[in-house]
DNA sequence: TGTGCTTTTTGACGAATGTCAAAAAATAGT
DNA sequence: ACTATTTTTTGACATTCGTCAAAAAGCACA
């Protein structure tokens, strides 16, 4: 958890009390692969910490599944539109690996904001890492074609091509698993 | 003014002192149709809040421009990545019709969230809509053709096709002029 | 009310990519 | 090690959409 606690402050530095308060309020929780998270039409209530494995998000489209992110280690995980809006899930999350998370809830987490507003200063400016992440994917998404999105995502998240399926990828790529097995295999 | 600010405690109501702490911040700017509020390269030093008028952000791609988001009245306004991280903008802010913008500076609103928790609050809200409002634009954009896109357009967004026009709309959704022109002409 | 500039429309064509179906390869479980 | 299941690859084909070029329409301003 100190290993994971690190990784947080990395956003923005806490002082020890608030540090400690939000120690406090972090469960841990061990899963198997392929096990759910969360489940459409559920609403979640919780945001995550992984500290260890793999997961992703995905929905329904068409009676196919469209992963639509992952997470990695020391990543912030939920279902963002559903943990802030309160509205139920429109997406799953699974797990790609056995991994380990730190849980806190979303009545612990607003505590925690009005309490620290450290706190809430840090969730604050990991918002902003995010949003920006989220619209270079988008530009990415709009203009480039299925070979350039391949090539940008071997440069810039090698990660996530050793350690997700072909079919995830292309899901998550926009494109089709047979584009991307094609592609593939130009290289 | 009292009207925008109306807007802005929408996300999240404000102690007299803060509200009046940010009005105090506040600085009128009104610019004409076709002046760029923000140039590619340079830093975005500002946060608006757009009164009254249009706005687009775009960034050249192989020579054309691509029109990335719109802003219309109550709308906050930025180059988000430069605003946030201080590097140079890769997008230009240009005003689509004669506009009333409120402008605050950085310094300012740091200053503001280290006095006024509840604006940073406030912020932080706002984060989550726009955040969760990209977040469906990127679904659509990966997902639909060109037509479902349009019509997407057409039932959330009929002001953005009313007074914007056809070729920013196109790059806006990821699609050729010819081809949008070609789908208007159906209905 | 012309004249020039910008925006939109139309046509012809080609390239990129999706779809469907089946084979091949890889993986997991017993 | 063998079988069943899942994942990846391959092939044939259809289709959407982009590109280029030119015409038409709309608009601004003298």
């Amino acid at each position: 958890m100190e290993h994971l606690l690190t990784h947080i402050i990395n956003y923005h530095p806490l002082p020890e009390a608030a540090k400690n308060a939000l120690a406090n309020c972090l469960v841990k929780k061990t899963m198997a692969k392929n096990e759910l998270l969360l489940t459409e039409g559920r609403v979640c209530r919780h945001l995550y910490f992984l500290e260890k494995g793999a997961l992703r998000g995905f929905y329904n489209l068409d009676g196919k599944e469209i992963t639509h992110w992952f997470a990695f280690e020391n990543d912030f995980v939920t279902s963002f539109h559903s943990f802030t809006t309160g509205k139920p899930a429109v997406e799953n999350i699974q797990l790609l690996e056995g991994s380990v998370l730190w849980a806190i809830s979303k009545e612990d987490i607003t505590e925690l904001f009005n309490q620290h507003h450290e706190i809430e200063r840090l969730v604050r400016i990991a918002y902003e890492k995010y949003y920006i992440r989220l619209e270079e994917r988008f530009v990415n998404a709009q203009f480039k074609t299925a070979k350039e999105l391949y090539e940008t995502l071997l440069i810039h998240n090698p990660h996530i091509i050793e350690r997700v399926s072909l079919g995830c990828i292309a899901s998550y790529l926009g494109i089709s698993q047979e584009t991307l097995s094609r592609i593939r295999g130009q290289f």
